[in-house]
DNA sequence: CGAGCAACCTGCATGC
DNA sequence: TGCATGCAGGTTGCTC
């Protein structure tokens, strides 16, 4: 599910119920996830949080003690609940405020992962970042720092699909099968086509039809496929402004030529045989 | 070192 | 109806 937007919309709709509140301790139901869901969660002490922030799928909420790192995976949600319901059979971890209000974390497929980064005594920013997964990390979509040229000088004498290229999170972070589709789409570059054979006119096209897929993406409040919700729970809609993904057979939006269905690196891959050179 | 691929897990659509 | 198969938004960690 999650993609940079889905993981975006979350983040913002957490933060206006989360920041200046008081977490005091949580329920975890099921700690298998990717890796245990830290046991640190459910101590009681009195924890403030102080922000939420974005890094690529990662969504972190910084707090005076630590940093609670969460990344979605597959099918992870994270819902405010005002008032705690019964929990159903997938809600793995509950956040307890201490006004009573509670976010709760579900994902069945539990691909998701809960890290757990103590606060360290001499700070730097983004200190949470000291995570090794969070290191390795390549440039945000948004970054000004980012430019086409980057992108150009990186890739020269590089053969791999430029498909597959995007979405590995080294020349660029958030964008996963829809969204790096979808921006292809957009720039008019065939996805199999390899790095080193693109231009600066492409790259440019290309960084600029992946903030823009992006940017209305969170202003849809996401892509709804099967179970992505926000955090009040509202799916999002950006899925019926898709192009081309899960769109194969169907007619070209701009050509009308029928979408080709491919395999890249284990992923499906639609586009227009027509429209991307 | 990079690229390719299986694995992690559940649910759902499809086809026999 | 029931069962087997394949596929799904992501990442890791193992081979070659």
């Amino acid at each position: 599910m999650p993609e940079l937007p889905e993981v975006e919309v979350t983040r913002r709709g957490l933060a206006r119920c989360l920041e200046g509140q008081v977490l005091v301790g949580a329920t975890i139901r099921n700690a298998q996830l990717r890796y245990p869901v830290p046991e640190q969660l459910a101590d009681t002490a009195p924890n403030l949080v102080l922000a939420l922030v974005r890094r690529a799928k990662y969504l972190i909420i910084e707090t005076s003690r630590a940093a609670i790192i969460i990344h979605l995976g597959m099918s992870g949600t994270l819902r405010y609940l005002s008032v705690a319901t019964a929990p159903s059979r997938h809600d793995h971890v509950d956040l307890h405020l201490s006004q009573g209000g509670c976010v709760r974390y579900r994902d069945p497929r539990r691909f998701g992962a809960w890290l757990w980064v103590e606060r360290p005594g001499a700070e730097a920013v983004n200190w949470w970042e000291s995570d090794e997964r969070l290191r390795q990390l390549g440039p945000e979509p948004f970054d000004p720092a980012l430019t086409a040229e980057c992108w150009y000088r990186a890739t020269r004498g590089k053969k791999q699909e430029v498909k597959r290229w995007l979405m590995d999170g080294r020349a660029v972070v958030g964008a996963g099968n829809i969204y790096a589709a979808e921006s292809l789409f957009l720039a008019g570059i065939d996805p199999r086509r390899s790095v080193g054979s693109m231009g600066r006119v492409r790259y440019a096209r290309l960084l600029e039809a992946l903030r823009r897929v992006l940017d209305q993406a969170i202003e849809a409040g996401g892509s709804t496929l099967r179970d992505f919700v926000d955090d009040r729970g509202e799916m999002g809609y950006f899925q019926h402004s898709h192009h081309v993904y899960g769109r194969a057979g169907k007619p070209c939006l701009l050509c009308a030529t029928e979408l080709r269905q491919i395999r890249q690196g284990q992923r499906t891959t639609v586009f227009c045989p027509v429209c991307q050179r």
